[in-house]
DNA sequence: AACAATCTTGACCACTTGGTCAAGAAATTT
DNA sequence: AAATTTCTTGACCAAGTGGTCAAGATTGTT
């Protein structure tokens, strides 16, 4: 038992108890709110006295802004797909299979920025005046340049991005309305499948995106 | 001042303060959650002392039930429309434009609605099981029958309400969000009307509904 | 005018909550 | 092994909360 990782270096050990703790809150949050949520339910969560967890965390507010920073990086990684890509076909595929797939492993994150913007952020503004702000310019200007080429129809490229971002989304969101309007059941597999075709088919299509080239396409420039 | 509406029948009196503390506590509780809202922040924006609203509302959470009760009916009300309608170009459309119109005026009935099912609707549970779930089979029906007559693509018509939902009600839930990334800005009446023709050019291209018939079809059968 | 019903309100209370603290237990370093 | 740093924890507290209550004001009724 002592020799297992003794290398960790001193940090490594707290880094790990804060990532639980992280996770727990989220669940935490994600079912009760910000003001809901209490300290001790998280600390029952986590599997720790409540002074153990101020210790780690000192307030429930730098708790929570360290979930959101967790979470708010999960979101901008989940789009550097994006970049990659070729075209709107590629692109916006992958972007929409890669937000669904988050919203049905990770729906905490989702709930919790949900709950968080509906509230109108008064806890992570900055976030959303920086770095959301210069995120979405960016991906903005990729499509954009997609529309310039011919390569879909012509749309606000932010309307494009909500629309995107509130379809996917949904599913963590609503998660709970959903289950209870499928006779009480999560979506099985097949189902889960079968919604990620249906909305990229939709929006695919309703972008003017032809649906040709089976493979993906050889490196031509 | 004794002339003006001697004729109000005495509940009448107390049905419009009644519905003043609704409309209070519906922003209170959008801005705050269920739980972070206070009586006594309600009963400040009704203009009331604390103990006066306990008088028309017992408790927080009859409160809250009859605030989700208004919101409730008025969602569904929305989508009369719907039935009304000959085909998805009209059913759909006015539709998607009705609840726009309502995530653009009444945006705080939709985030109490939102952050509620976020957190598995832990008091509004019943409404979802019985009057969502008839509603939303209804509406399904529908959507079958216009597949079936072929004036659109297959779709899971489940998954197209849930789009549709999500594409509108963001635009309520997530207001704070969409001005932020508009430079800070409440979207004009023409950014308005732009967003509700591009949704509707997506969603009516996406389910392959030809975009003919600039008239109201004449009654053929 | 007298009576009854409805409404209004400040003061109050029991309870929960975020956060503190001091004393001790483990783990690290010297 | 002694000293020092890091971590753990039960007990505690001040502040805020939903809700009560009893006394009065208003309105409606006879």
């Amino acid at each position: 038992m002592i020799l297992t990782t003794q290398r960790n270096q001193s940090g490594s050990k707290r880094k790990e108890k804060e990532a639980l703790i992280i996770t727990a809150a989220e669940k935490i949050f994600a079912d009760m709110g910000y003001a809901g949520a209490t300290m001790q339910q998280i600390a029952d969560a986590a599997g720790l006295p409540k002074a153990n967890l101020h210790y780690y965390f000192p307030t429930k507010e730098i708790l929570y802004r360290n979930v959101i920073d967790k979470i708010f990086n999960l979101w901008l990684e989940a789009a550097d797909i994006f970049d990659a890509a070729e075209g709107p076909k590629d692109g916006l595929s992958s972007y929409i299979d890669a937000k669904l797939e988050s919203s049905r492993h990770f729906p905490n994150g989702s709930k919790v920025w949900a709950n968080e913007v509906i509230q109108g952020a008064p806890i992570i503004q900055d976030y959303l005046e920086s770095k959301l702000t210069a995120w979405t310019h960016s991906k903005a200007e990729i499509i954009e340049m997609w529309i310039a080429k011919g390569l879909m129809d012509p749309i606000n490229p932010k309307t494009l991005l909500y629309f995107i971002w509130s379809a996917t989304q949904h599913y963590a969101d609503f998660q709970h309305q959903i289950r209870t309007l499928n006779t009480n059941l999560d979506l099985t597999e097949s189902q889960w499948i079968e919604v990620k075709e249906d909305i990229k088919k939709l929006i695919l299509k309703g972008l003017g995106v032809e649906p040709f080239s089976e493979y993906p396409t050889i490196s031509d420039e």
